[in-house]
DNA sequence: CGCTGGGTTGATGGAGCTCAAGGCCAGTGG
DNA sequence: CCACTGGCCTTGAGCTCCATCAACCCAGCG
């Protein structure tokens, strides 16, 4: 239940996109922003919400999902710190998807009337804010490709990349290890696949050398082999120059 | 060929998500466009791409896909008139997908900086085309969780209701009557399914009595069963009033 | 020291893929 | 007028990936 504060993460996301100025980086660090922590697994915002508020993760992970007849979920992205997992409410009024705590989270809730503010004084702090939506609709687009064509080790192998480089974007990731606190079965979940199968081709990635995870920790053993079999090109992450300092 | 056109549907799209005023859709009329005819199956922007100006459907379908490895492709989405599919260039330079005629297709080319200029001036026209792109991420989270998900019935349930509601917000469905001119295969693609099992499952729809479906035509006989099916709840769609006229 | 949440492994079956062939229809050209 | 062609739809048969069910293990923890 925090006061206002360290925006720096969210100036060093936003800012990264779109060059801002120095005045409009000022302007982003003046957002009033109201820290918070959050359980695990607890739900941040629910379907049919009409927050008022968007929430910046600030540490820890988060990810979004929907519910669907039975007990099945569909996991729809994990989010790292830096993402702004519902930016989208600031103009889709009523929320369409759960997002909830993965891990213990330190979150900063910021108004939509005072993103709309800055938003109107600085037009390209709009178009900062507009791209963070466009590129996680392209994670979606490619979270398609791979749910609809590639087999379950490929899709594994796909997903594994993808969080890699976001990591690495974020500078959570010294060298080729990287914090993964993500269960199997959140995995099984994201990627439309049964949790004993993801075991397998876990499993399959650890015998042939590519990776080493533990259920917090994944270190690469062997990029190009595992970009290769997951058929990955992080074309679609939209990354900027200053966002890809390290991985091939 | 075209010369500057008529940008009605341009303004009843994005003018209808917004409530905007008369000046601001006088300004979205104003929008210089260049109408052109493009055959069906030709692409019209492809991965790699860097293109200044954006592209609405006027009449006609189009489609977006990936290629990916040994001929395999994922259909992302469908566009029905109204709407602009690339809109995301305008903030996200490189094209990391395919954009295609389905049918023999009707287009409006409009520069971007036209549209950043006209946006410069009316920020709820900002609003209005940012929301845009937010429901096409609405529409493809849904389609994750569709292929991710649903069953094969279920899936092709789904998908029939989607395009059903959409092209009733166009008032492209007289009655309970589409245009569908989609063939199986690209259902398949779009659902990630098999050509062959998509026939079965339409065969499956037509035997319950719940679709006639001709390649070019959709007759929707029952849907409440349908959608019961399908599991379809049109909230991702995030319709205004306006646009959602018939239909239970 | 029992419990719980995650990971692991085996066995079985089914949803959906692939391969293959044939039918229907519209368009085309002789 | 009709043979021919190419899309698209349809149907059958066999097979495979992956889901499901069911244990069991292990570590952390109250």
């Amino acid at each position: 239940m925090g006061e206002v504060g360290n925006a720096g993460l969210l100036v060093r996301k936003v800012a990264s996109v779109a060059h801002l100025s120095a005045e409009e980086r000022a302007a982003l660090e003046r957002l009033p922003m109201s820290i918070r922590s959050i359980p695990a697994r607890q739900d941040i915002v629910r379907v049919g919400d009409r927050p008022s508020q968007c929430c910046l993760v600030l540490a820890g992970f988060a990810f979004r999902y929907k519910l669907i007849g039975e007990g099945r979920r569909q996991i729809l992205n994990f989010h790292v710190p830096g993402d702004i997992p519902d930016l989208q409410s600031l103009h889709l009024p009523v929320i369409d998807h759960n997002l909830a705590a993965l891990t213990p989270l330190t979150a900063g809730f910021i108004r939509h009337d005072a993103v709309h503010e800055v938003s109107a004084r600085f037009p390209r702090i709009t178009g900062a804010l507009w791209r963070n939506t466009l590129v996680d609709a392209a994670i979606l687009r490619e979270r398609v490709v791979s749910i609809g064509q590639r087999d379950g080790l490929s899709r594994t192998a796909h997903f594994l990349c993808e969080m890699a480089k976001r990591l690495v974007a974020v500078d959570l990731a010294p060298g080729l290890v990287l914090p993964m606190p993500i269960t199997q079965v959140e995995i099984a979940d994201a990627l439309g696949l049964s949790p004993v199968h993801v075991n397998r081709m876990v499993r399959e990635l650890r015998e042939r050398r590519l990776i080493a995870l533990d259920g917090q920790r994944l270190e690469i053993l062997d990029w190009d082999a595992l970009a290769r079999l997951g058929d990955f090109d992080a074309t679609f992450l939209h990354l900027q120059a200053d966002e890809r300092p390290r991985l091939p």
